[in-house]
Parts: C-alpha cells; structure tokens; sequence
DNA sequence: CTCCCGCCTGCCGCTACGTGAGGGTCAAGG
DNA sequence: CCTTGACCCTCACGTAGCGGCAGGCGGGAG
C-alpha cells in the first residue's frame, strides 16, 4: 500500500511540512516516488514514522532519534525500558516541582521571604552526579531525607513558626559567641553547635554526630551555603564547622 | 540584596546569555545596572524570574509568560496555586505515558505485535477517564509494576530468550488441555494456570492469587490481549480465564 | 477542457537561546 | 602602580524544528 504525503501527514496528525522536513533530513525518506515526482510512503515508511514520532514525543531530538531508530543492535525491549526511565526521571523532577511549590505556597502564606537558594533549589544546578553526591553527602542517607520529607510534610503553620523562631533565635546566639571572640571549640560555642544538631533532629531528621559534621563541610563545600552564612556574618560558615566537628570529637 | 547576571544564573541554574535574552526581550529587565553597565539584580527580580521559570519548564512560550506574569489581576498565590495545577496535570498525562509503555512492554512479552493505532495511542487523543479506569483495572496495584520493571531491566538477551520458550511451552500444553476437552476447572486446566502464575512471579512481579484473576479479567477485557489468545487457540482466552479464577477459588 | 485540490521545490521567518568576538571592569597580588 | 584573571558588556551570527508562503506542475471529477 501506498500512500501521499497528504494522507500520511492526516493519519499520523503531523503536517505534510514535517514530513518535507524529515525528508530532508534523511530521518525518514519515502521509499519510492511517482514519475511526477511525487513522495510515496508504504507501509514500512509509516512504521518508521510511528517510532520516529514516539520518540519525538518523549523529547529526543530528531537526530538522535536517527541514530537509535537506524542501530541494528538494538532490540525494542531496551527501547521501551529506555523510555520508561525516561519518563519515570521526568515525573520525578515534576514531582520535585510540585514540592518546592507547595514549600512556597506554605511560605507565602506566612510571610517568610525565601531564600534565593531555595527558590530555585529544583532548577539549581542539575548535574546528576553531583547533585546526587551531594545528596549523599548532605544527607548521608536517603532514609533521613524520606523521614524528613515525611515529617515536613505534616507540619501545619504555627510549626513553620516555632522553627523560624528558634533557628533566628539560634542563629542570633550563634553570631554573639562568634563575635564575642571566644574560639570555635570553646564550651559555648560547641554547645551552639550541639543545639544546631538538635534543632535538626527534633524538626527533621534523626542527625547523628556523624551526619552532621557531613552537613558542616557540605556548608563549607557548597558555595550557596556559605554564602548564606557569610552574609550573616563573616567568618560563620567556618567558625560553624569548626564548632561541630570540635563538639563532635568531644562527644565521640 | 543585589545580584549579578553570573550570580543569579548559577542559583537558578541557567546561563548568562538566557539572563541576557530575557532582558533583550523585556521578560526580566534587572532593576538596575551599575555606573560601569553591570546587570543588578534585586529579590523582586529574583522572584519573577522563579515564576518565569517554573512557567517555561511547564512547555509556555516566553511571550506568553510574560502576559501570564504581568497580569495585574492575579496575586503570586494565584501563580502558585495555578502552576501546581498545571504541574500535576502534566504529571498525570506523563504517567498514562508510562502507562502506554508499560502496556507495551506487557504485549512484548506475549510477542503481541502492536497495531500502529495502539504504538500512536501515546500521543493521539484517548479519553482520560476511560484510560484511567483501564489503567487501575489493569495493573491494579503500581507497586508491582515497578518490581516488575526492576527485574526487567536486568534481564539479558539469555533470560528472555529462557522467558519466551518457558512462554511457548506454556501455551503449547495449555492449547493441549484445551484441545483435549476437558472443562477449565478441571486439575489439568487448574494446573496449568497456576504454572501461568508462577511463571510471572518468576520472572516479573508477585503475583498473588488475586492479581492473577486481576490479570485474567484484563485479558478478556482488553481485546487486543483477546486476540492474542484467540489467534493461538480459538476459545482459549475465555478457558484461560476460568481456569485461573477456578484455580484462585480452590487455593484460597 | 477546465477547475480546483494536492503535490513539488525553494526560501525566509520564528523561538530560545548557544557561542564566540572584541572589548571594558574590578579586586587581588606582585 | 601595574598586571592578571575572573567577570561583565554589546553586537552578531548559528542552530533546531518546523511554519508559511510563493510560484509552478499534476490529476481526476465534471
């Protein structure tokens, strides 16, 4: 059987421009023409069509659709796995989307101004690996970052609240030892650091000494971090991490 | 607080030039530029652009957020509000997707070769609701879908190749039995449909009595699994129903 | 034979940037 | 004080994936 460009064009919802474009590009050439010149797709040609459109729509560009399309060693169970990773990745990266809204939907409703880190912590640097390492990193496990999720997500306002006020509260304290010139493993400050453990286990998750001199050179590690407590106060970043491994150690 | 272009670009997790772009075409002008030119960003600026790029990831053409951000009768709640619908129902249409690929990878288990109507299915326009219905009669429970998909994906050229003979096995002794006359609830019916269980239980998911009578039902149902069935053996897919329900009745 | 629809081949336009080129700026270090 | 290197600036052209139009041929129904 074959068909025109028209035809095919209207049974598989694209415009006969397209298919001149896929023409051109090699992606998809009609297998035969009339004497007139005219394109003609047979059944094979609408078979190819129907994967290099499947593929469209799942956002491959079209000349890796090509390649995958043309690779002989190929068998189409591992193109379907491929898909459904695929896919499976981009839901979950709406789904992160969904959460930070829903994080700035409670935020505006109390009036917290976000920071610009977590405004844009879901489009923030998206390279795989390193986001994962420091995921890995921050978290040291995935179960803390669930069990903090999970608890997170029950919390109604006036919790939101309590936590803004004893971080400030913290966080105010915090900047007074620093500036009161006393060192960073000095009883005070370890204590403010020891408090800083808690406030994380008690709102979030369960942070271990261990995970939280991870999460004291993730402050230092991550530029966004330390810029967060430098504008608090210059030195803080450092000074914190000093304080928590020192209060580490000394609990150990 | 001010920001440079190469400041916010890094937080947000775009490039310069995008900045750039943005404010060539009036989207997101800076709020101001130093005596030297420089690009000052400010938070306002840091938050529309929040909403610039949550409206870009969700596929709307800049001109359009613009006219979308810049409408004077909608509060930064009502965008919030607004881009969480959109997001979950961009999820949902990802996840029929899913669905879609999920059903061919069932059917390519079977060697069902698809029509090009059901390979356009993805994309082509299907009834939402009747879909949904479908999809949650089908595989009832995601849980097992995704164990399923997990050992899946390591299976070689080798396992499937074990897979489809176990299959043809399978089918060759059950068009025997059928052939044979004797009623789907007998022993040898029964047997047969419980080897049937085992093998995806093997090979794919834990299938329970009740899932597997789940799967009977979708067999009959879904007519291209009918077909199937039919093709094989005229009558076997409604004997292979009954066989399996009456194997799920007796083990209970 | 004519009419109109469908086909052809250019070719320019559009979006949302990428990618230099060519040149100022700013803070730190020698 | 001057250099160095990391930023910043403004053109300006390039790219993907088509959309859309012009100008011209083909083909089958009346």
């Amino acid at each position: 059987m074959a068909y025109t460009v028209g035809q095919v064009a209207r049974v598989a919802g694209v415009t006969v421009r397209t298919l001149h474009h896929y023409d051109e590009i090699g992606l998809l050439s009609p297998s035969g023409r009339t004497p007139a010149g005219y394109r003609r797709y047979d059944d094979a040609d609408l078979e190819r069509l129907q994967l290099v459109l499947y593929y469209r729509e799942l956002g491959f560009p079209l000349e890796e659709i090509a390649a995958i399309i043309d690779d002989p060693a190929a068998d189409p169970a591992a193109h379907l796995r491929r898909q459904h990773e695929l896919l499976t990745v981009r839901i979950k990266r709406l789904q992160e989307m969904v959460t930070a809204i829903e994080f700035a939907m409670e935020a505006s409703k109390l009036n917290i101004p976000l920071t610009p880190e977590e405004r844009f912590e879901v489009f923030g640097d998206f390279n795989p690996e390193e986001h994962e390492a420091e995921a890995e990193q921050r978290w040291g496990d995935t179960e803390a970052y669930r069990e903090s999720n999970r608890r997170v997500s029950r919390y109604g306002k006036d919790d939101w609240l309590r936590i803004k006020a004893e971080n400030e509260d913290w966080g105010r304290r915090m900047t007074e030892v620093l500036a009161s010139g006393v060192p960073a493993d000095s009883p005070e400050a370890m204590e403010l650091a020891e408090e800083h453990r808690q406030i994380i286990s008690r709102w979030f998750y369960e942070c271990s000494y261990e995970v939280h001199t991870g999460l004291a050179d993730m402050y230092m590690a991550d530029e966004r971090f330390t810029r967060h407590y430098e504008n608090t106060a210059p030195g803080l970043a450092a000074y914190l991490n000093e304080a928590i491994h020192a209060n580490a150690i000394s609990r150990a």
